[in-house]
RNA sequence: GGGGCCGUAGCCCAACGGCAGAGGCAACGGCUUUAGGUGCCGUCCAGUGAGGGUUCGAAUCCCUCCGGCCCCA
């Protein structure tokens, strides 16, 4: 390849351009010298405080220190693509821009490579996953590698390596041997739990112990079952979601909304099944108090807030027969309004409840048709279970139901409310049943409407209401009984409190915090994953296996395809691949008590596990001793005045994870920050989500995409093969057939080309489209500032050490001032635009060269964290033996900035009239004079007096007449 | 149905209550060139999605509507 060839790969007619212009083949070959070097010299090294990082941390340790992080990727098999770069430039160019600016920064890069995806992509190449991930790694560090990041490649992890989930392992047993200590709001070891369990001063938690005794009189395998009931994380039968054409359980967040898995968008069926679960409820209020603390957008925070779903109200128990049914209301105070009950169809107490007959006085609308309760229950149970969640609810116009035979009480006025079943309550939400107060609830409402159920209003509409259920504030009305409760009056807050208090002392039920959080379904009937570091006795209780026994390292096996069933077929079982290699599940440990049979877990942890805590070994990835290393760990994320929950200082990434990664994460560093493993309580004190990159797709006259890379543009329009075919913007993707490869833009115009078009089409933040005929933009502006430094022919400088020119020095401060801020708040397109100006400035300027040494200099540094290559061979071609790297970012000379004269513009009612140039440090009193004295002004007046006069010094004038 | 974000020139975007334009793409013209391409120089272009309000002054703050995107149902 020559410098001949141009931006296009097409070689141009010879020797018509300069021998050292700046092409993609110049760039390419200094691209790779510097990347070598870096390497090589250990540039973006970033030195810890203590242990195995810390050479050369004297050198910096009077520095700022900040740690900037990107969400790390899974590296699938197709590759990087021209999305995914750009919040990794961004958090490069930010921590190039943090290091010259006299910080040390954390900044480097890992691998997210167990679990489905990867696993699913080895299925289809019918290869082991291990030899693909390892494949798909390699490809991935040559594309990071190609972009010019300045990772610190010593601290880059990968959560499939043994001596990272070992770790991993480890906080699972950290887990595993906590409780949550409600009174001390924390989590504790589980040894003290025992301690106090023991020396009678604690008594076990409401719903741990199943035996009705007392903790002294259990035997001792009752009593492991008890203190396994109080752990974070445990072993739990209960409904889960079951994908057979995964051959797996899915925690709730992977099962999208209309019932399916969300990968590979096969059918989920609810099922019980004993798994491990994570407690991750028992943190629920912390993680929605502590967002308050952390810098993120509204947006993410707002959707854990939702996610979590903390809401407040009261658990109400209302008696039918000998049965008892609980239902959570968050309307305490419409109690007086409740004229029925309704289960969800699989509520167990139904059939506990139904009489042999309908009762005499029973409507014909309430039975369905059927001449017994039994049936009718047996016919709309079927009806219900044909249809999926989302059909219930996308159905819940349409209200259905029918009457179980039975009647309720209500326990403030003794009222008789019929119970019915319907498929709007569902079984998995609050206690699978309600109380219908069709008064101040739209669904009660048309309910009640259905089935001729009485309509009680207890809350006074306001005037004029004209509509149905009444759902706004008010005074209750119809609210008062003998036993003494009277909450007619009250707003509905202190309604609310009343109820409470009453029910509560008539023991018929208690105010609580319900949550929409579930404890998180953290077992996987895959191979592709964290072994668990756990193994059974004879008891069939699980037993910790001991820190010196990690890792557990997942078995080599050619058997390791997941048992998948039909699709449909909900009767099937999960079978973990692991449980085939029995030499590996039964084993001989001695635990303490000498050598004895165990058999392993043959579960293996969610591919979430590995990312709930890397920021961590970021810290201090070859510690063997520690997770990481305290003071390591303080003085990368520990709290400070602006981190008051400490955190990582930056991080990007997609919104996708808003919800389930960072949920995780956030709760397992609590745990350990729990425990005492770390000074911070929140993993990511600042997030940033990256925008969306939409390009071109093109669709033909039958609305099918074809392959954007084969379209042409010609004569205004565009072609696919002669076709005439359409062109919209969209996700990249195999499915609109538009995915580009940062390869091909290097290639063709160089990674520093490539990383200013990413940062320059708009903010971070933003999603924008993205056409890439554009990008030859930054390509000329590169031009342009390699000529104003460099000869052309030569490649030498051509610059002059002379004294620069006044109105220079002003352009060029100024410019320093704003591609600083356009660094520090993230909006690069802003910082490029300023670089642009100043150096279309400089071309005019010094059209034959010469710019002053000192003003190309500046352009250089100020250009080298968005296009760090062919700055660091700018500022060596001007003499500089060292990497710019950890140069000092010019810093802008206050006395350049001020002006001698300003412009005012003088506005008569908001309109600019006149300009007039003043002294720019005119008072108010100079300015209105100086306005009223200019002639133009005066003849706008009129020779009248204005009303009113605005003045800003420095801004403007406004004259109101 | 609920919540959030975004609408500025043909296109991507600046303007952080004070003169609507920083920068780029495209288009057009000129120079360079046998020509195309590259490179260089220059020109053109909107009153801020619509309506109302607050203000001396609104792209910016508030309300309603329209359009687009995202999340939760």
């Amino acid at each position: 390849m020559s410098a001949d060839e141009t931006a296009n790969g097409q070689v141009a007619a010879a020797d018509d351009a300069p021998a050292q212009r700046y092409t993609a083949a110049i760039a390419n070959t200094i691209e790779r010298r510097w990347q070598a070097y870096w390497q090589q010299a250990g540039t973006f090294h970033a030195p810890n405080p203590t242990g195995e990082l810390s050479a050369g941390f004297d050198r910096v340790a009077i520095r700022p220190h900040v740690f900037v992080m990107d969400m790390f990727p899974y590296p699938s098999g197709a590759g990087l693509h021209v999305g995914h770069p750009l919040g990794y430039i961004g958090t490069d160019v930010y921590a190039r821009y943090l290091r010259m600016t006299g910080s040390n920064v954390l900044h480097t890069m890992g691998f997210d490579a167990f679990g489905l995806p990867a696993e699913q992509y080895a299925l289809q190449t019918g290869q082991h996953p291990r030899t693909t991930t390892e494949a798909n790694m390699e490809v991935f560090r040559a594309q990071l590698r190609a972009l010019g990041l300045g990772h610190d490649e010593r601290r880059s992890i990968e959560t499939t390596d043994p001596a990272y989930y070992r770790w991993t392992q480890w906080i699972f047993l950290k887990i595993f041997n906590s409780w949550y200590d409600t009174e001390a709001d924390k989590a504790r070891p589980i040894d003290e739990l025992i301690g106090e369990l023991n020396a009678g001063t604690r008594t076990p938690d409401p719903g741990t112990n199943p035996y009705g005794s007392a903790w002294s009189e259990l035997s001792a395998t009752e009593r492991r079952q008890v203190v396994d009931n109080h752990r974070l994380a445990y072993r739990s039968e209960s409904t889960v979601n079951w994908a057979p054409g995964l051959g797996t359980v899915l925690a709730n967040e992977e099962v999208t909304a209309d019932g399916r898995s969300e990968r590979g968008n096969f059918p989920v069926f609810r099922k019980p099944l004993a798994q491990w679960m994570m407690r991750i409820t028992a943190y629920a209020d912390r993680l929605v108090r502590d967002l308050e603390l952390i810098d993120w957008p509204d947006k993410v925070r707002a959707m854990q807030r939702n996610w979590i779903g903390r809401s407040t109200g009261a658990h109400v128990r209302f008696q039918s027969g000998t049965a008892s049914i609980e239902v959570f209301t968050t309307r305490p105070d419409t109690l007086f309004g409740a004229t029925y009950l309704v289960l969800a169809p699989e509520h167990p107490l139904v059939t506990h409840i139904a009489p042999e007959a309908w009762p005499d006085d029973t409507p014909a609308v309430w039975t369905g048709g059927h001449s017994r309760p039994a049936e009718a229950i047996s016919a709309y149970r079927s009806e219900a279970a044909a249809k999926s969640e989302i059909d219930r609810q996308a159905d819940a116009r349409q209200k259905t139901g029918v009457f179980t035979g039975a009647y309720a009480t209500n326990p403030v006025n003794d009222a008789r409310l019929p119970i019915f079943i319907a498929d709007y309550v569902l079984m998995a939400y609050g206690t699978g049943a309600i109380m219908a107060v069709p008064g101040q609830d739209e669904r009660d409402w048309e309910f009640a409407e259905v089935f001729d159920l009485p309509i009680v209003r207890t809350v006074q509409p306001s005037a004029g209401f004209e509509g149905r259920a009444y759902t706004g504030e008010g005074p209750a009305i119809n609210s008062a009984n003998a036993s003494g409760l009277d909450i007619n009056g009250l707003n509905i807050a202190d309604a609310k409190a009343a109820v409470i208090a009453w029910l509560e002392n008539v023991e018929a039920g208690r105010g609580a915090t319900t949550y929409r959080l579930r404890d998180w379904l953290f077992s996987r009937q895959r191979y592709w994953g964290e072994p668990f570091p756990i193994v059974y006795d004879e008891t069939g209780l699980p037993i910790a296996l001991p820190e010196r026994m990690l890792p557990v390292e997942l078995p080599d096996t050619d058997d390791f395809t997941p048992t998948a069933y039909a699709p449909e077929d909900q009767d099937s079982l999960p079978e973990p691949p692991l449980g085939r290699l029995h030499d590996w599940v039964d084993v001989t440990l001695d635990l303490g008590e000498g050598p004895r049979r165990y058999r392993r877990e043959t579960n293996t942890m969610p591919n979430w596990a590995g990312s709930c805590w890397y920021e961590l070994r970021y810290i201090d990835p070859d510690d063997g001793r520690e997770l990481v290393a305290p003071e390591n760990e303080h003085y990368w994320m520990g709290p400070t005045a602006d981190r008051p929950l400490g955190g990582v200082g930056l991080y990007v990434g997609g919104v996708e994870h808003a919800v389930l990664h960072l949920l995780y994460a956030r709760f397992w560093h609590k745990v350990l920050y729990d425990l005492g493993y770390l000074t911070s309580s929140e993993p990511f004190h600042r997030l940033v989500n990256q925008g969306m990159l939409q390009l071109p797709a093109y669709t033909n006259a039958d609305g099918f995409y074809v392959e954007a890379a084969e379209v042409e543009e010609r004569d205004g329009g565009f072609y696919h093969r002669d076709e005439p075919v359409n062109q919209e913007f969209g996700k990249i993707g195999k499915s609109l057939k538009n995915v580009i490869t940062p390869d091909e833009f290097i290639t063709e115009y160089g990674t520093d080309t490539f990383r200013l078009f990413e940062m320059f089409s708009g903010p971070l933040e933003q999603s924008r489209p993205w056409d890439t005929k554009a990008i030859v933009g930054p390509y000329r502006l590169l031009q342009r500032i390699w000529r104003v430094v460099l000869d052309e022919q030569t490649g030498q400088p051509h610059v002059a050490d002379v004294d620069v020119a006044e109105s220079v020095n002003r352009a060029l401060h100024r410019a320093i001032v704003a591609v600083r801020d356009g660094y520090e708040t993230l909006r690069f397109n802003t910082s490029i635009a300023r670089i642009t100006e100043l150096n279309n400035l400089l071309t005019q300027e010094y059209p034959h060269g010469g710019v002053p040494r000192s003003v190309a200099e500046a352009l250089v540094l100020m250009l080298a964290p968005l296009a760090p290559h062919i700055a660091e061979e700018m500022w060596s071609r001007l003499g500089h033996e060292e990497s710019l790297a950890w140069a000092d970012f010019p810093v802008a000379d206050p006395a350049y900035l001020v002006e001698d004269a300003i412009e005012v513009p003088v506005q008569v009612n908001g309109k600019v009239r006149v300009v007039l140039s003043l002294p720019a440090d005119s008072n108010a009193a100079e300015i209105e004079a100086a306005a009223r004295a200019d002639e133009r002004v005066t003849a706008l007046l009129d020779g009248g007096q204005p009303k009113r006069v605005v003045v800003v010094p420095g801004r403007l004038v406004n004259f109101v007449v």
